[in-house]
DNA sequence: AGTCACAGTTTGTGATCACAGTTTTGACAG
DNA sequence: CTGTCAAAACTGTGATCACAAACTGTGACT
């Protein structure tokens, strides 16, 4: 009871709803451009509409789904070239700022945490497991920017991550598991134990990079 | 009427809910720290609590209010140093970016436009009114970037600023209505003159590093 | 066979109610 | 005047209903 009465606070209804949809989006269990109704998606989950009608006005001020200018219906945002750009270039910029404020508050712990990770993840890979694999590096990834204590970043991530999510599956729709670099993962991992900050940002930056560059040439060869 | 059909289209209860909080926000009327309830703004906007509370949720989601953990009530954040420093780092990597962008789309129309906001801007500034050099400041910021074709870098700003809004109002607060560096202004709309975008990038860079180079200095001497 | 109209269904939106916490109020006792 | 404690008011949350707009599919007519 000492604790319990802090930890104890139930996560809400909507929170829940919201989670579920995010971690959804995040690993591209959602198609772009599929259409998605507040009625179908209470009735799935076992709720009322409410909480998902608020789920989801939080999922699209993140931009992660969209209400249809003409129909006022919703769904999942689709493809484009721009779209993606401006989300690479992003991601660019504020995952590596993200790693590189975690290195101050790394421990032996996380290091354990992200040497697990990223067994997890290569172990998908070589299932070719496209779910386990995006949730590996999902948390792999999140792991570390959680230690940045820089909640805006660690917010404006998340989001970033919900609006590639859709991608992803596009990527791996086509090129089933293709041969990700998880060297760069090793190579974080490393300056990580030698705590480089620079190095630390230099590696998330090129292992953001190459992800981003994947999913653009998967785009442009779908036209 | 030929395109009225168009633009019939009026804004649902809770768009023009979240629009009224969101401008409110932007000019800093709401106190660091306030708090609101969802049955007191429904019913000083005359409308019932759903359409608030789904603009609460998206302003939440943006970062502009927030709910806190212990009590579940809603509020204003409250300022610290680290959250300003990110929105600082965060503002002067997207809002160069976005005016870097709007030089391709520039136009004489939108030229005189910003010079009819800095021209609002040195009145109000003239005249000690600082909600009208809030919202003069707002529209010239935004009538750039909402050029750059950028929706989603637009909406980062966008955040941003209703992130900002209430630390401008402490930095006025102290000192009321400074000689605030105007100058940027009228260099930036200079080079969009002649459309050196890397001329737009720097002005723009520097005007936002001023700017918030400013109200760190208010928050820190209000300890 | 192709096109159009009409009925039935599904959609998002807004309002209202019930409920369990929390805060504020106000009266009474010291 | 001050401290205490119960009642009243207020808070966010979730469910339900009503409604208009949009979609669906089926059938008739050209």
């Amino acid at each position: 009871m000492s604790l319990s009465t802090v930890s104890m606070e139930e996560p809400s209804v909507h929170d829940q709803v919201y989670e579920s949809l995010a971690e959804a989006l995040i690993q591209g269990r959602f198609a772009p451009g599929k259409s998605v109704s507040l009625r179908t998606l209470a009735h799935q989950l076992g709720v009322s509409a409410m909480p998902v009608r608020e789920a989801v006005r939080r999922l699209i001020a993140q931009k992660a789904l969209e209400l249809q200018p003409s129909n006022k219906r919703l769904r999942v945002p689709s493809l484009s070239e721009n779209r993606l750009q401006q989300l690479m270039l992003a991601r660019q910029w504020v995952e590596p700022e993200l790693a590189y404020r975690a290195v101050a508050h790394i421990t032996p712990d996380i290091i354990a945490q992200l040497k697990s990770d990223d067994a997890q993840l290569m172990a998908a890979l070589a299932e070719g497991d496209v779910d386990g694999y995006m949730q590996a590096n999902h948390a792999f990834h999140f792991h570390i920017y959680r230690l940045a204590e820089a909640d805006l970043f660690l917010d404006m991530a998340r989001s970033l991550w919900l609006q590639s999510g859709p991608f992803m599956r596009a990527v791996f729709g086509r090129l089933n598991a293709v041969q990700l670099p998880q060297d760069h993962h090793l190579e974080l991992i490393a300056a990580f134990e030698r705590e480089d900050a620079e190095a630390v940002r230099r590696h998330m930056s090129e292992d953001v990079h190459e992800g981003m560059e994947l999913m653009m040439e998967a785009l442009k060869a779908a036209e």
